[in-house]
DNA sequence: GGCCGTTTTCGATGGCGCTCGTACTATGGC
DNA sequence: GCCATAGTACGAGCGCCATCGAAAACGGCC
């Protein structure tokens, strides 16, 4: 079968302006989610999904950045077998002002403490 | 009418450093108790439990204020028959800066979204 | 081609939280 | 004392979501 089948596998990313509150909400309220998350923002520049640390198996953790990704919190596109993540953090500054900053910034003091 | 058998009914309320970020992520993820949020702020002033509007049983409304209160959220106190609730608006602000303020505002903007 | 590393899909499971109705308590007024 | 009003406690039902393991897709590499 011929297939010149553009393998470059894509994936859909939700416009901020189609996201609600509620699905923000619902995908930071999770743990595990916003550890991937901070994790991110730390980093300081993208990550592919086997680098993260969360208590998790991989395939819980292949939900998770889709839930991430569906609220339109992270954006992913593959290179080569791994799949990359990033921080749609401007985007969402402007779609929901100071919601995500204030959430990163609660969620390091709290890791500090908990270190501290 | 001497009846040291009630003292005046008193409401148990944490203190703002014992509520975790999770606790307060997970008051705010429901949509009746973010209605009563927002209701009581955009009231400016203390709002007894049957003044709000929710799509609920007066029953569940009572959960969702004890849900509320153990996230330090709101401050309930007794007034007669009545039961008054504030928003801890400031102390909220200090222990996670920007949270609470950037939640309503969203919650707002959506409200007056879908009502345009 | 064949293998390996990376991520995904699938179905099943388990627990937690929202919801309700009903029965109950507490307060104030008559 | 008695009733009305305001809110609560309790128990049950139920749906949803996080979690997992096993097996499959997919690309790179030799």
């Amino acid at each position: 079968m011929a297939r010149p089948r553009t393998a470059a596998r894509t994936v859909e990313h939700p416009d901020l302006s189609e996201v609600s509150l509620q699905q923000v909400l619902e995908a930071l309220v999770d743990p595990v989610r916003r550890m991937v998350v901070s994790q991110l923002s730390q980093a300081g520049e993208d990550k592919s999904c086997g680098t993260f640390e969360a208590p998790v198996s991989l395939s819980t953790l292949t939900h998770h950045f889709n839930v991430l990704r569906e609220a339109g919190l992270i954006r992913q596109y593959y290179v080569g077998t791994t799949k990359m993540n990033t921080l749609r953090t401007d985007e969402m500054e402007e779609r929901f002002p100071g919601l995500l900053s204030a959430v990163l910034a609660a969620s390091t003091a709290q890791a500090q403490a908990d270190t501290a």
